[in-house]
DNA sequence: ACGATCAATGCAAGCGCTTACAAATTGAAT
DNA sequence: ATTCAATTTGTAAGCGCTTGCATTGATCGT
């Protein structure tokens, strides 16, 4: 285990001060060209790749950014992850990603965890967090950017999209159709803002035709193809059956659709179902889901935007929200004739 | 931004000195207890978290272990780096994923800057990468391991599976279905030691029938659903027709099930289509793909426990392979009768 | 009762880097 | 030439933490 050469190494090698290699590796346009050549050589030959932690220790920086998301499972965030990372690459930064698995305390602990690590900025999924996630945030003044959220009057920066005006979009293209006996299978809405948005959102259209979610109309449970499958195997099983059936997020309403395919229903034929968040799943499955367009890439390069400008000191403490589109796909057809 | 706690004013706090501070968080057990217990309350009082950097320079270890995959993009490689994480969180380490995008030259700088965050090990993904990966790895004695990978011989520390091995499984059980016209779509070979020797796989065991894959009938193209539905709708094109396509990961055969379905074929009827990896996806599309299962959880933790023994100095360079078994869903039929 | 032993703690020297500040060099302008 | 300002470089003081070594008390065998 050779050790490592250091800063002192290159500036011996090049005859001049660790101080001036310092400049050369931070602030090159402050350093006499003809010296700087000589540095760029040594930590050439060397191979020297500066020590983070001597880095951090010194400058207080590291230009490092922090993404808290709920899991890495299944692909809802996947995309926008890829664009956040790819926006903060571009700008030298590197992004450190870690998974809360839904559970606020273990968020908590992964943001403290971030924080300890000297990251210089935060991506928080959502709105609802933790008292002592955003006390420890606001203390020491740590910009962080919300996204996948964003709702009228939202108190911290964010850049997402309306969750519940999307839901009632949807909800609302489906009664077009004809649909009244309307059924949602919704993630767990406790502590999760935008499940809990897509509720009330598909609440609000209905309400305009004077129908409401019935409790057993609506089922809660976890994201994954496995808890969508059951669920809608419930809903079906009940009289009378849905016609349609809104789901929280497409990995659920692909579960949906295979259990649909296990009683023997034809989709839309018999059953309309849709999805959210249009991830590339949702084209592929059979039928192919309609369902909401969501601006993962954007949202993810917006947020990098956001965490630069304010690590970088600049204060622009805004929230921006994209527009979401509905994408007809096979899945929903017009209501069955009785 | 209010400056956060030293180790020196939890210190001053309990009245202790600094070092016994670090030995309560580092080595509890050579504290006494009511020292110990003056110092944790000290830590709760000022939510205390030790600095990152700090800690890394001085000590030298980051408890910290990076992997470097191609992509988040897609779902294959999600499982097996939850797992990862999951038993690295459960030895008290952090898991920092960076991707390359299949491209080599990322892959090294990426490595670089895994290093140069001071990680005590790295996973990396397959055997091919860059000779000077290799040497910035050996040079410094980093703990590392490749995973998704193994086979007879290989020169580095290793677990996966046996690719080869499990594509000729396949193949040969496509060939037992009576398939004889047999075309292939892989991921981009080069640089890809898997999609490699899955390709080898399949020359296997159609040279076995005295068949062999000619070139027209083998596509390499990205892992993606869209490249993958291109492909087919090439292959689909051509006479006489392939009665199977061999898929070099779900993704890919995903993509290859719409295209047939775009052009009215009927899978497995007209056209048999086979998969690799066994991601989620694969038991959700219509029909649900044949494919290979691939120890994704295992493979993680395994990675975990020996870049964890290998950190404490234990040597166990070991390569270990697990068992891939074939998948039989509904996307694998007979081949149809001319 | 006394040194020997051992556990618990403190002291202080760095780990590799950045950055005020000081010093040296340069290049005009006089 | 000489002066002054601007530019370039060096000096050295930390940043927060760990850890080898020294010190202190307590415990024990005899």
């Amino acid at each position: 285990m050779k050790p490592l050469p250091t800063i002192e190494d290159v500036a011996r090698r090049s005859g001049v001060s660790t101080a001036t290699v310092s400049r050369v590796l931070n602030t090159p346009e402050r350093v006499r060209a003809e010296t700087r050549d000589k540095v760029v050589a040594a930590v050439a030959e060397l191979g020297y790749t500066p020590h983070f932690g001597g880095r951090a220790l010194a400058s207080n920086r590291t230009n490092t950014f922090g993404a808290v998301i709920p899991t890495m499972e299944n692909a809802i965030f996947a995309r926008g992850l890829q664009a956040l990372q790819e926006a903060l690459a571009e700008a030298g930064a590197t992004l450190l990603v870690a998974t809360s698995g839904y559970d606020p305390e273990k968020e908590a602990q992964q943001v403290r965890a971030l924080l300890s690590r000297g990251v210089d900025g935060l991506v928080l999924i959502g709105e609802s967090h933790g008292s002592d996630v955003y006390e420890m945030l606001e203390r020491r003044g740590m910009p962080f950017v919300l996204v996948w959220t964003w709702r009228p009057d939202c108190p911290y920066p964010c850049v997402g999209f309306d969750n519940r005006a999307s839901a009632r979009a949807i909800a609302e293209e489906v009664l077009r159709q004809g649909h009244r006996e309307i059924a949602m299978i919704s993630g767990i809405s406790q502590g999760n803002d935008r499940a809990e948005a897509r509720i009330l959102g598909v609440r609000d259209a209905l309400a305009v035709e004077g129908l409401e979610l019935r409790p057993e109309r609506l089922i809660e449970t976890k994201y994954s193809l496995e808890a969508g499958r059951k669920a809608a195997q419930e809903l079906l099983a009940e009289t009378p059956r849905p016609t349609a059936i809104l789901c929280g997020n497409d990995v659920l309403a692909a579960g949906a659709l295979s259990a649909a395919r296990a009683v023997g229903l034809s989709v839309p034929d018999d059953l309309s179902i849709t999805g959210f968040d249009n991830i590339d799943l949702s084209a592929v499955v059979s039928p192919s889901l309609t369902t909401v367009n969501v601006p993962h890439r954007r949202m993810g390069n917006t947020a990098a935007r956001m965490l630069l400008s304010a690590a970088r000191g600049e204060t622009a403490d805004r929230c921006i929200a994209f527009r979401t589109e509905i994408v007809r796909r096979d899945s929903l057809g017009p209501a069955p004739a009785n």
